[in-house]
DNA sequence: CACGTAATCGGACCGCGGTCCACTTTGGCG
DNA sequence: CGCCAAAGTGGACCGCGGTCCGATTACGTG
């Protein structure tokens, strides 16, 4: 199951939570036919995994030509990360706006250890989906989503007062959390999932400890 | 290029240096058609990148049938990561055998540092190789060059007595010098190449730093 | 040198991702 | 309501990655 089937999926044009300006009207009918591609997507995905999926199955089942797809999604890629859209808003508004410690009200520290293990189970979650959205290249960094975790990690990280190049840190941080880097711990290495967690817990410290002079 | 042109161009059957048995005698005509193989690939990756070149062209190339290629490499990933071979051997020969302070010899921390700007020059020089060879998925934590490295950090850090889980410590090192983040930090958000050294170092440091207790 | 066999070769073939463009629909406007 | 430009649509089409299997070739053996 790539997304909970109790999601409204309302997805609009691919902006993520700093949804701008933006909303340039779309067409009655293109908003239906939208719906209906990621409704369909959602259910072919769920049934054959990420990777069993082709467009063209997508296009018949919501009913709609092959180049409306890409049309909407541009490729492949942009299809899946159209559907981690929906389940990637619920977590920005988890760590944004949620309950202690992973919202706001929790000392940085407690909040960077919530917030990875949320990374965590998302990536378990959803990995194919997760894997076939990545795609190659640099891709991946220059999704939306990916901005408001460096600004989520990044303020974590000034708020805690950490000397340094925050930038970076953030970055390191992030990376360690990478999604094709976990499977690869968790399936193929075979860490177990507290380990991971200790791990990312002595990171965090690690980053957070001053530097000695 | 992708690879200095003088290299000899002697990749036995995907074998990085921790070369064990292996060694099947391989047909003289299938050995002359790999080294075909990879010397057509190389000229045509040099000549229109990576990503410009189908894998019929290079069987053209190298006068020899489609299914050779494939049944060489395996696929279009397999034959960037024999292309990568050539020079990632290159690599380990200079962290491994080298002269200090990449090789052995010098303190571990100023081996790590050595260590980082190699990666960076090699993640810089063959970009366009490394992204497309990445492929997806956790395809590239496989890459038997990959376990060379974790073995030279892993070691490194131990020599140089951190505590902690060494290996989660080796991996998140490694991530961050991860070739599609560097291409990012570096041409997408234009992060100076020396920040990113610095950064690097900082991050060294963080790890090797004793925890408080 | 002749033969058998097992590895290798090559190119026809397939399915999919992605493009293109002539046709249809939508919704604002007089 | 009828008209029109713009937005949207769909499916034919293309190129490439990858598979498959009959033909071919290299090598050990007598």
């Amino acid at each position: 199951m790539a997304t909970s089937p109790t999601t409204p999926l309302t997805a609009l044009p691919s902006s993520s939570l700093p949804m701008a300006a933006a909303v340039e009207t779309e067409r009655a009918d293109a908003a239906r036919n939208r719906r209906r591609l990621l409704e369909a997507a959602r259910a072919l995905v769920a049934e054959h995994g990420a990777g069993g999926v082709t467009m063209e199955a997508v296009a018949a089942a919501a009913q709609v030509g092959k180049g409306t797809v890409f049309r909407r999604f541009g490729d492949r890629v942009g299809l899946m990360v159209a559907l981690l859209d929906l389940s990637e808003r619920e977590n920005q508004e988890a760590f944004m706006f949620g309950p202690p410690p992973l919202g706001p009200g929790a000392p940085p520290r407690d909040r960077l250890l919530a917030f990875g293990d949320q990374r965590m189970r998302f990536a378990a979650e959803h990995k194919d989906v997760l894997l076939a959205a990545e795609a190659c290249g640099s891709r991946r960094y220059e999704h939306p989503a990916r901005a408001v975790l460096v600004l989520h990690v990044g303020g974590l990280l000034r708020e805690a007062g950490v000397d340094g190049d925050v930038e970076l840190l953030t970055e390191t941080l992030l990376a360690s959390l990478d999604v094709a880097l976990l499977a690869h711990l968790r399936d193929t290495r075979g860490l177990a999932d507290d380990r991971l967690r200790d791990g990312w817990a002595q990171l965090v410290d690690r980053v957070l400890a001053p530097v000695a002079a």
